[in-house]
DNA sequence: TGATATAGTCACAAAAATTTGACTAATTGA
DNA sequence: TCAATTAGTCAAATTTTTGTGACTATATCA
């Protein structure tokens, strides 16, 4: 991602969005808590390194929470965070502009 | 920018403003006209060639029409297009968002 | 005990985005 | 006519992003 030295107010969140697999993480994020081995089977042509960095990145961010489920076979579910929750109407305007 | 097969909605408008010029240049159309040589002295650290693409690309996707300005020493202007007019209150809830 | 599922990490390779430097072409001013 | 400004293009190099394959570690089930 390489933030840093931003020239122009908008790139904050156009970055923090942007990549191959973070748009799809996020939007799925938007109903329900994500999850590692799950995302890897939702998206298609996804793998495990592209997944672990998006999900890091987010989490890094602040847009999402990493949260350890401690029961049965081990759980770490990815929830929307405050700031995350912040960032849904303006995502779901952008995916009513594109279409 | 490789478009095509777009797994999420909001990806469109994402992909389409992101890149290392694109926000700048959006942001400084927003405004007034933005004009080749000018952008290239204005956004530091920048070069023809990412200037160019990037100018093609905004073009390419209708944000901005590419006019010739057929005056003095040919002058060629970059304006924002009906449909990147359309993008500007997005925008700048984006910056709004990012501060 | 061995297989399977969870959630990763690591080093390296491949692909995509960005930069460099040389070159083109039309027009203007001295 | 020569130099400068306009707006680019092109091929190659560099950098960044993304993908591959092997490996780790904990826990459950048969």
């Amino acid at each position: 991602m390489e933030s840093s030295e931003l020239k122009c107010p908008a790139e904050l969140l156009l970055k923090q969005l942007s990549g191959k697999w973070k748009p799809q993480i996020f939007r799925l994020a938007l109903s329900e808590p994500v999850r590692f081995n799950t995302l890897l089977r939702q998206l298609e042509g996804s793998n495990k390194q592209s997944i672990a960095t998006a999900l890091k990145e987010l989490e890094e961010q602040g847009l999402l929470d990493r949260t350890v489920i401690k029961l049965k076979p081990l759980h770490i579910e990815y929830i929307l965070s405050e700031k995350g929750r912040t960032m849904v109407p303006i995502f779901l305007q952008l995916e009513n502009l594109s279409s």
